[in-house]
DNA sequence: GCGGATCAC
DNA sequence: TATGGTGATCCGC
């Protein structure tokens, strides 16, 4: 099916005959090409498939633009570099070689860290409930998978994917939904195992962890290697589920050597320079956590394709990515990363945010029902990890795929889903005023510049004080953790004064808010006799986003009212939709991920982020 | 500081 | 027929 009939010259979807078709195919591929269990795997094949399954969508004209964009950037580079080649560098080749030794002094190969990776866990987890999906190709996830066991693997199927291209690569392929619950708590076994090795561990995601085992191997006369192997034994023994891990002297090659044995294995790579440089030097960039697809090509364009290419090139990267991107790659060439492994709760959130995919909505009335509906999610988001935001940003998809922000600073830190909708409603009116025939599939909220509301955290003298969650059943206080800062008990009274002055401010400044708000939310009501301006009496209103009637604005009253209009408006939907029926009503109860998760990832995203402070 | 983009999971 | 949600960072303006 190679050639057959891809280029009828009627039709306008299809790309310029010359266009470079590997590029897009291999970006449809999806990211998780790297991972394990695709060694076996046809991959011609499959990319065709799914490139057949795609052909036409407007997700594929997306990725389309998106590859062609890719490509422009990529000759610019290529440009760049051409006249670079024609200057003298030896001033940039002195600065890269600096750099260099620099970092070459903060070498630290007295640590021995661990990463640990849970092996297709929810698959696994699944399968544990029902011993008889071992034997058939399956995956977890609705519209796009989360994980699939590796059986469905050898199909080409991979986490990512959306369901109906796996299908069409696997048409046995058994889909089940996600239980989030039941992952987190055999998440939380495996945790408890951990702990033992490591009690201040990291945990990168729900399956993934970062530990430094050397305290461990000390106090019981192991190896590394030989620690691991007892821990990967007893979490299997004791929650069955198997675990991959790498060790190495820090946390870079730890996650990259995890992913080398996989599944049910280990690797090491020992903490000696001379070892790590050769394990570098032949490891694709792309193994690397912070390079993807996009990185990647660009890389490749300049001929780095390994690590070991980095060295020849290091004169030009900073000028061609950046200097943070130099920096990153530096120490991808040097086999250099992150010795200190913390608890995540130590680590300071930066946003939340709620966002939801549905199908194709127009209708400026149903949009201010989905704005409404994400700014109560938000609230909850909010409340659960009390939090307000200096800054909100609206975020959405037109139908086209396209990704579009604006951010707004309110007046003062917002929290509550009448203030978000009402702080928002403003910037998705302007995005429909300046797209005509706008339609979405995705609108999303998202707090910034975070203030806590925690009664003690009030984060007196700048410090991050995240109090511990309640989740760690914490046998004890920090006992060995003795590094926890016990300094912001200071100030308590102070700290409620303060609050108390801001609740009253809060107040006053919510009538003003309020007074200049509505004429904004008139956006949203029919003209409804045009008679505007009484609505700023005393006992304030607000507009309904579902049926545009001003309602007595009382928290639960309005709230009431409006999940009332809400349902009905969900009920007619559904009637209309059933596909999207999961998306549509509020029965987000399993939405949310474990507290201790909060995603921070081990390494610089991209070529971003100092990791040697 | 804002908006777009990339990345991880 | 049809392609997710949360959080983070960096770049260019």
């Amino acid at each position: 099916m190679e050639s057959s009939g891809e280029n009828p010259a009627s039709n306008p979807q299809e790309p310029a005959p010359d266009e470079d078709l590997g590029t897009l195919k291999y970006q449809l591929l999806g990211p998780s090409l790297t991972k394990a269990g695709q060694d076996s795997v046809d991959q011609q094949k499959v990319s065709e498939i799914i490139y057949n399954a795609s052909k036409g969508s407007k997700f594929f004209n997306h990725e389309q633009d998106r590859d062609r964009n890719l490509t422009l950037k990529i000759e610019q580079i290529l440009k760049e570099k051409a006249r670079l080649d024609r200057l003298d560098l030896s001033s940039d080749l002195r600065r890269a070689d600096e750099y260099l030794a620099e970092l070459e002094l903060s070498r630290d190969l007295s640590q021995h860290v661990i990463h640990v990776d849970c092996d297709a866990f929810f698959a696994a987890v699944e399968e544990l409930d029902r011993p008889e999906l071992k034997t058939v190709p399956m995956a977890v996830g609705k519209g796009v998978l989360t994980t699939c066991n590796y059986l469905a693997r050898k199909f080409g199927v991979r986490s990512g994917m959306a369901s109906f291209v796996a299908k069409k690569l696997c048409p046995q392929l058994v889909l089940l939904p996600q239980n989030y619950d039941k992952y987190t708590a055999k998440a939380q076994e495996i945790r408890a195992i951990m702990a033992e090795y490591d009690p201040l561990f990291e945990s990168a995601s729900i399956d993934e962890a970062y530990l430094n085992i050397t305290p461990y191997c000390d106090e019981n006369g192991l190896q590394p290697g030989e620690a691991v192997q007892r821990m990967r034994a007893e979490i299997l023994e004791t929650t069955k589920v198997t675990v991959s891990a790498g060790i190495g002297a820090n946390a870079k090659i730890a996650k990259i050597a995890s992913n080398l044995n996989k599944p049910n294995g280990q690797f090491q790579v020992p903490n000696e320079r001379e070892a790590i440089m050769e394990f570098m030097r032949d490891l694709s960039v792309r193994k690397v956590n912070g390079v993807g697809r996009v990185f990647e090509r660009e890389l490749e364009s300049i001929g780095v394709k390994k690590c070991g290419d980095i060295f020849p090139h290091r004169a030009l990267l900073a000028k061609l990515f950046g200097e943070k991107a130099f920096q990153f790659l530096a120490q991808c060439y040097l086999g250099l990363g992150r010795t200190k492994i913390e608890p995540v709760e130590t680590h300071e959130r930066k946003s939340v945010s709620t966002e939801t995919t549905f199908h194709d909505i127009g209708d400026k009335e149903e949009l201010r029902a989905k704005l409404w509906w994400a700014a109560q999610e938000l609230e909850k988001d909010l409340a659960r990890t009390q939090f307000k935001g200096r800054t909100l940003a609206l975020k959405i998809k037109l139908h086209t795929f396209e990704v579009l922000t604006r951010q707004t600073a309110p007046s003062r830190p917002v929290s509550l889903a009448k203030d978000l909708y009402s702080f928002a409603l403003p910037m998705l009116a302007k995005l429909e005023k300046d797209i005509p025939n706008i339609k979405l599939r995705l609108l999303g909220l998202r707090c910034s510049n975070l203030v806590s509301t925690q009664k003690v955290g009030l984060n007196f003298f700048g410090i991050a004080t995240q109090p511990k969650p309640a989740t760690a059943p914490a046998s004890k206080p920090p006992v060995s953790a003795s590094s926890v800062n016990a300094d912001h008990e200071i100030c308590v009274e102070e700290a409620f004064e303060a609050a108390a002055r801001q609740e009253i401010q809060d107040e006053m400044n919510d009538l003003e808010q309020l007074s200049q708000e509505i004429p904004d939310g008139s956006i949203a009501r029919e003209p409804e006799g045009s008679a505007t301006p009484e609505v700023v009496e005393t006992p304030p209103m607000w507009d309904c986003p579902i049926c545009t009637r001003p309602q007595v604005a009382d928290d639960r009253t309005f709230n009431e009212h409006v999940d009332f209009c809400l349902s009905r408006q969900t009920i007619r939907e559904v009637a209309q939709d059933t596909s999207e029926e999961t998306s549509l009503i509020p029965h987000n109860s399993r939405k949310r991920k474990m507290p201790s998760q909060a995603g921070i990832p081990e390494m610089d995203p991209k070529q971003k982020r100092l990791f040697f402070q």
